[in-house]
DNA sequence: GGTAGACCTGGACGC
DNA sequence: GCGTCCAGGTCTACC
């Protein structure tokens, strides 16, 4: 027996354009079936059952298929799922100021703007730590190990495993977290916040519907340890707030070649190449057309 | 406020 | 197969 939930989302809506909105959808325990175009999680709710969510678009948002589930674990993963893909968000004022700009036409076509989160803050300031100082590859390795010796598993399917609740890295301590998953220094900072976020040091959760400001928003975030500008306007993007540009190695070079033909650039650069665009900055910024300027370079070249 | 160095992993490369 | 080098953000100490 399984449950299957219509959830709609508020339009325009593109389940494609969350699910490869960045690379969230690579770490465990998300997959991705490129063949039915199904994107699984393995979810643990509140009460600890172990399931795994099958999301798929449907006309008006998307359809979740999983286990027989009774009334209240139906309006959990309902809230979960909304939350992970942003369903109530309205990008209209974002689009209508995108309008006029080439390089974000694409943006309003797909209907840009949504970032695929996890359903807990604490999983995704944990994956945005292993992102840090280190190539994607080492990140998804990181993350299936630490999924792999901290997640509860799905019954009957062992193999695959929730992500950690705090508590259950938090009972264990910063070397053997660092000896079994593999992240290294990082070991210290995942096992601080997890320990605060266990035992309620630190609201974590609540972040997500916080009123704040942006900016006091992301001194919160800078208090905790492992999180410095970078990984905090990551963070600042996956809450809904555009405010902050993400500047990695990366985020210099896409900079550089569209702007100083290739020329090195600092952060300031980078800030001042998107100052326009305000409260949308890090919109503009994540969904510009990089890959255009790309393929004029190449035919520049040749 | 700006800069240098340490932190750790994994991929690329040379032998 | 082994050793070396390098890329990648954050933190801390120092100027």
């Amino acid at each position: 027996m399984t449950t299957i939930l219509h959830l709609r989302a508020h339009p325009p809506f593109n389940f494609m354009s969350v699910v490869n909105s960045h690379g969230w959808n690579q770490l465990a325990p998300f997959t991705f079936d490129e063949a039915t175009q199904t994107l699984s999680y393995v979810l643990s709710l509140k009460r600890g059952r172990v399931i795994e969510l099958r999301m798929k678009e449907s006309p008006e948002g998307l359809t979740v298929e999983t286990e027989k589930l009774n009334n209240n674990e139906q309006y959990e993963v309902a809230e979960t799922v909304s939350w992970m893909f942003g369903l109530e968000s309205d990008f209209s004022a974002f689009y209508a100021a995108a309008r006029k700009e080439p390089k974000l036409a694409q943006a309003i076509k797909l209907a840009r703007g949504r970032i695929l989160r996890s359903p807990t803050l604490f999983e995704d300031v944990v994956k945005t730590i292993l992102t840090t100082n280190t190539s994607w590859a080492a990140t998804k390795n990181m993350n299936l190990n630490l999924v792999r010796e901290f997640g509860l598993p799905l019954p009957g399917v062992s193999e695959k495993r929730a992500f950690p609740k705090p508590i259950a890295i938090a009972v264990s301590s910063s070397t053997i977290l660092k000896e079994k998953t593999h992240v290294g220094y990082r070991a210290q900072a995942i096992y601080d916040l997890a320990v605060q976020t266990a035992f309620g040091a630190l609201e974590l959760e609540s972040l997500k519907t916080s009123a704040l400001s942006t900016h006091d928003l992301r001194e919160e975030l800078l208090k905790i340890n492992g999180v410095g500008p970078y990984a905090a306007a990551n963070l600042l993007l996956i809450l809904g707030r555009f405010d902050y540009i993400p500047i990695d190695s990366w985020a210099l070079k896409l900079v550089s070649h569209e702007w100083h033909r290739g020329q090195p650039v600092t952060a300031k650069e980078v800030e001042a190449a998107f100052e326009k665009w305000n409260e949308f900055k890090g919109l503009a910024f994540w969904f510009w057309d990089w890959e255009s300027t790309e393929q004029e370079n190449k035919a520049d070249a040749e």
